[in-house]
RNA sequence: GCCGAGGUAACAUAGUGGCUAUGUGGCGGACUGCAGAUCCGCAUACAGGAGUUCAAAUCUCCUCCUCGGCUCCA
């Protein structure tokens, strides 16, 4: 089966092929450093986990960059209001990622540079950039020249006469065209600053995902993501940067995902919208959380409110109480084998070609809640060992990619298990003796401690919500 | 204004020339002491208009509407 992805470059959903053999570059615009980590960074981190995880299970081997942005109008702010060292700020907040994150399942990358520790590197690719004629010095500050480079608006499908045209772009007497953007800023009073060649000051925003991605992928690597309020300017004028730079095309791939909205606006800092994950897995388990992420196709914007979670945890509690219960039967089914692990292989096959196709988590979900609806009926007939293993194999593989289940039960659970034996023990006598008040009383009772009692063929079954 | 993504049943999402979708909710049935879970069934779809085609939710054109980007942003 071959992998397709959607480029932003081209427009089109193309067959994916790394530069050669199978080793994949993938670079993401992480954070930036100066606040929790909301909603919106969460669909984005979650949505390319997913892509590196299914990059992976097709057999490549993939180097994963995510950056943090430390050097950057609000971290700046941030550092002086609280009067911290930049350093201290960086660190706290990339500690706070890393926790946000791990809690929704998301795998670590394999590097995550951060900006201010790169500074030698972004000053040596600015001079060279001044040394190449693609850029200039003005009163202490370096800007990019966008009239040198013959390509522009690769990725946005910009022409340079039609965004000079445009009414939005600020003039600054000190660029040469309005279209150019700042390499190297010159400090403000009581900003933190680094030296250089120009002027005690700080690089701008672009720079330093050039320098970063190339020096630990190279100068062309294959993806390259973020969310698509990036595509223009950042990834836009990082192209002109980097092939500038190596004279060499960047990157292959441009993989953007849709936006957070909250109530058809976007989730952001500056509209003061935005819910924090924390916030949000007060309420909600993080496996909650990761399916409504991944219960929509990446590149859609997702709609973020009470009733979508409430109804993603519905949904997603249906295939977890198949899952348990088919954990549950294999422990008493009998051994054997028959043909259900064919039903198993089937639904194992779609899963992969719905991802196969541009990362399509929705359909791909969609093939497990079919799967899940045959298990039902699997085991409701009576489920032999060996098609039970196979079962719990199939949900393996959809966990590799989408990470939304649980195969065992948690530490609670363990402790209670010895406990919840005698009251049901207990509660089994009474229904045996039609004492269903007695019997009533004891699961009303349980339920008020979010334990929840049900009782099914196979005799009576609880958990834990 | 320019560039991009969209408008699918009550709601949320897939699909993208013939196969009628997935979940939530609703209704009916099976099972159950009841509840729940589960299974079976039912209803309600492709923004509007025109065109191409044997055949259009899917292709073309036009119109309307929504969102994002053009300024810090995942």
């Amino acid at each position: 089966m071959t992998l397709r992805v959607h480029n932003t470059m081209t427009g089109q959903t193309e067959e994916f092929q790394p530069i050669s053999g199978s080793r994949v570059g993938m670079y993401v615009c992480g954070i930036n450093t100066y606040d929790d980590s909301h909603m919106g960074h969460a669909k984005s981190a979650v949505t390319f986990d997913v892509i590196r995880r299914h990059l992976v299970r097709k057999g490549y081997q993939v180097t994963y960059v995510i950056n943090f942005t430390d050097i950057e109008d609000h971290c700046i702010e941030r550092t002086i209001k609280l009067g911290i060292p930049l350093d201290q700020l960086t660190e706290k907040y990339i500690g706070e990622y890393h926790k946000d994150m791990g809690r929704l399942g998301v795998k670590r990358a394999d590097i995550y540079p951060v900006a201010s520790h790169h500074m030698k590197e972004i000053i040596g690719a600015i001079q060279k950039l001044i040394d190449k004629g693609f850029a200039y010095e003005s009163g202490g500050e370096v800007y990019f020249d966008v009239m040198a480079v013959a390509e522009f608006g690769k990725l946005s499908h910009r022409k340079k006469d039609e965004m000079l045209a445009g009414a939005r772009i600020a003039v600054d007497e000190r660029k040469r065209s309005p279209l150019d953007f700042v390499l190297w800023k010159n400090k403000k009073p009581g900003e933190p600053f680094w030296e250089s060649p120009w002027s005690e000051g700080r690089p701008g925003w672009h720079i330093e995902c050039s320098v970063m991605s190339m020096k630990y992928l190279g100068e062309s690597f294959e993806v390259h993501g973020g969310g698509s309020e990036l595509v223009f300017p950042h990834h836009e004028n990082e192209i002109m940067q980097s092939e500038a730079l190596s004279g060499k095309p960047f990157v292959k791939y441009w993989l953007h995902g849709g936006l957070m909205n909250v109530g058809s606006e976007k989730m952001s800092k500056s509209l003061n919208n935005f819910f924090t994950i924390k916030d949000v897995l007060k309420d909600y388990d993080p496996m909650v959380v990761r399916f409504f992420l991944l219960n929509t196709h990446y590149r859609k914007p997702i709609d973020f409110n009470q009733k979508a979670l409430a109804e993603a945890a519905q949904a997603l509690g249906r295939m977890q109480n198949t899952l348990d219960a088919a954990l549950a039967a294999l422990a008493t089914a009998p051994e054997g084998r028959d043909d259900f692990g064919k039903v198993a292989a089937e639904a194992v096959e779609k899963f992969d070609a719905a991802m196969d196709e541009d990362f399509n988590t929705r359909d791909a979900i969609a093939s497990a809640f079919e799967f899940s609806r045959e298990v039902n009926k699997y085991l409701e007939s009576g489920a032999t060992k060996g098609g039970l293993e196979e079962v719990i194999k199939a949900y393996r593989v959809f966990d590799e990619i989408l990470s939304i289940f649980k195969f065992e039960k948690v530490g609670q659970e363990h402790m209670l298990a010895p406990l919840m034996d005698i009251i049901i023990g207990i509660r089994q006598k009474a229904r045996a003796e039609k004492n269903f008040k007695l019997a009533d009383e004891i699961r009303d009772r349980l339920k008020a401690l979010s334990i929840v009692l049900e009782d099914s063929a196979d005799g009576p079954k609880w958990k834990v919500l």
